[in-house]
DNA sequence: AAGAGTAGCAACCGCATCTTT
DNA sequence: TAAAGATGCGGTTGCTACTCT
């Protein structure tokens, strides 16, 4: 649905801040809180846009960003995560403390794509025959337990049933609109197998959350249905539970699995950026 | 010294999605 | 339930500083 564009007025400011403009968008957030953009301009006695105040307190005037070049870590990372999840800006940033989802495509637009550009594209494909299923699994966990932040992590209710946003899992759960019945799929066909099913299952409890990591390390070798990779559910299980007892790590030490990861996936997830 | 070309980045814009009424 | 409003996202633009000739 169409709307009028925010900033039509001509009585407004555009183009760039100036530190006046900066210290009262700041003192105004500070005393009354973010959100509410549209009618903070007038609030605060800004000439600018609600989107403008929005964009500038986020991608500058937050108290929490990094400021400093990228690290080459974080590069290393940015290149990593967009090949797995592309333009996907703001899923990036969420996974690098500190740098805005405006300054990684900046980033990525003025250095790294040119870097990027020529190498191979990243191989969907299977997992070498020689790795155990054990061994997949347990490397799917900690690459899943990477897309699901401390916040979104699993919630028991009193039942011992699981509430699980879609987002916990990446945004894999949007690659299909919900079209059917929820909680149907308690056993997987491949013909009837989606990644939407799957988590309304989960959200229904009528499947085991132990069994969400799995989904997205699949994900992430291109299958098509859970089922081509459900087959060996107790081992995965079991792993799962084993890990489950430890508390989830700290955040940076999950970007660096991550990257450790990948890196010893060479050939199989696209190590060779 | 000056003009052209280029890189980097802040900011804008349009659209999609989410929320509220 | 639909419409309107609010917010978020990603592509693009345009300004500025820097380099090259």
């Amino acid at each position: 649905m169409g709307r009028k564009p925010c900033c039509s007025r001509e009585d407004i400011n555009r183009g760039a801040w100036t530190a006046e403009e900066d210290r009262i968008l700041k003192a105004y957030i500070k005393n009354h809180g973010e959100g509410r953009w549209r009618s903070l301009p007038k609030k605060a006695g800004l000439k600018r846009c609600g989107k403008s105040c929005r964009l500038r307190w986020l991608n500058y005037l937050r108290p929490d960003i990094k400021r400093g070049n990228i690290t080459h870590e974080e590069e290393d990372l940015i290149i990593r995560l967009h090949n797995l999840l592309g333009n996907k800006w703001s899923l990036i940033a969420g996974r690098l403390p500190g740098r805005t989802d405006n300054e990684i495509k900046n980033y990525w637009n003025t250095c790294l794509r040119k870097k990027v550009q020529g190498q191979h594209q990243l191989k969907r494909c299977q997992p070498p025959t020689n790795e155990t299923p054990l061994l997949v699994r347990t490397k799917a966990i900690r690459c899943a337990k990477l897309f699901i932040t401390p916040q979104q992590h699993i919630a028991q209710n009193q039942e011992g049933n699981v509430a699980i946003e879609p987002a916990m899992i990446g945004e894999m759960a949007t690659s299909k609109a919900p079209n059917s019945e929820s909680g149907k799929h308690s056993s997987f066909t491949p013909e009837e197998d989606t990644w939407w099913d799957v988590l309304v299952g989960l959200d229904k409890g009528n499947v085991s959350p132990l069994e969400a990591p799995d989904f997205d390390f699949m994900r992430l070798c291109g299958s098509e249905s859970p089922s081509n990779y459900y087959t060996r559910r107790e081992d995965f299980k079991r792993v799962f539970e084993e890990m489950s007892d430890t508390t989830l790590p700290d955040f940076e030490l999950e970007l660096k699995s991550l990257a450790n990861f990948l890196d010893c996936e060479e050939g199989w997830l696209g190590g060779d950026l």
